[in-house]
DNA sequence: GTTATTGCAAACCATTTGCAAGTGT
DNA sequence: ACACTTGCAAATGGTTTGCAATAAC
């Protein structure tokens, strides 16, 4: 039912935000680039640990500081290409907004696990009583909270040679 | 299972907390006592340092320290009675749980007015799709961004931006 | 050549915690 | 009396920032 599907994109992440520098007389450095190629290799929620662990474990050799992880994380919020979906262990969770299709999430409140679903009746939903109200809706944000599969199934009981007789 | 949407109170939030202490063999001290009283006091969203604001400027000279503040927010979402429902200026921001019903918004872009709704079908198709997942629904939180109705018609009168909190 | 950007280390700041003194039952 | 709690101050840890060196345009 729910796939989460990826969108077409005319431009590259890379271009977009080039396109995105340009407009506001800033520059695309080596270490964006890096940065930006590792954010949307996948479609991964992910932190700036996450990233800074990746970009220091390139290849290549080129790594990208502590410091501008967090700070290009801020430029590509403000550039509507990801945005912060949730908190983890005491961290900012990002996901992409580029390149990627509009979908909800269920958040597990004992393991902070992100499933990611999608469905049309709701959005369609929200959007006539959002026409009741006369609101121009132009996106919505749908979290559910709750205990995931994983953390609510009863402890593991392994299968025993007896079981089967 | 746990009815979430339950509005009809039957104890005092006071009274509540005093039965999740006692089951767990702790003290409903004069500290707690004002922490539920302040934050019950209406039903606004709080962070820790609005509570801690209003602690400190009661009129019998009872004060409640900073440190205590944040254990008793813990224990009171332990309880159940109140929740995380986002972050806004890299502070944890909570809402009631308890005696409320749960209810959704619609956030003006513009004006940033909040126009609440609630819709059993909303709250019954989430939980649908959580099952699916397996997911054990406790409760979901649904943002309808875009333009209001005043914000979004002729220019005769508007919304001000209102700075929340 | 300018001017934006980087990396380092230090600063920040909300939240947490150790501990001795205080308090509810 | 016995634990549980409080308040203080110090610690924690993710994120931010000042500044001199560096790189984009």
């Amino acid at each position: 039912m729910k796939e989460v599907s990826s969108v077409d994109v005319a431009i590259s992440p890379t271009e977009k935000f080039q396109e995105y520098l340009t407009t506001r007389g800033m520059r695309l450095t080596r270490e964006r680039m890096i940065f930006v190629e590792e954010v949307f290799a996948d479609h991964e929620h992910f932190d700036a640990d996450t990233i800074i662990e990746r970009v220091s474990h390139r290849k290549d050799g080129r790594s990208v500081s502590r410091s501008t992880v967090y700070r290009v994380l801020g430029l590509l919020e403000e550039a509507g290409m990801i945005r912060k979906v949730a908190r983890q262990n005491d961290k900012d969770v990002f996901e992409h907004d580029y390149g990627y299709a509009q979908h909800d999430h269920f958040i597990c409140e004992k393991c902070g696990e992100l499933t990611e679903f999608s469905n049309d009746k709701i959005r369609q939903m929200v959007e006539e009583i959002a026409a009741e109200f006369g609101f121009r809706l132009s996106h919505h944000r749908l979290e559910g909270h709750g205990v995931c599969a994983t953390c609510s199934a009863p402890p593991q009981r392994r299968h025993h040679k007896l079981d089967m007789i």
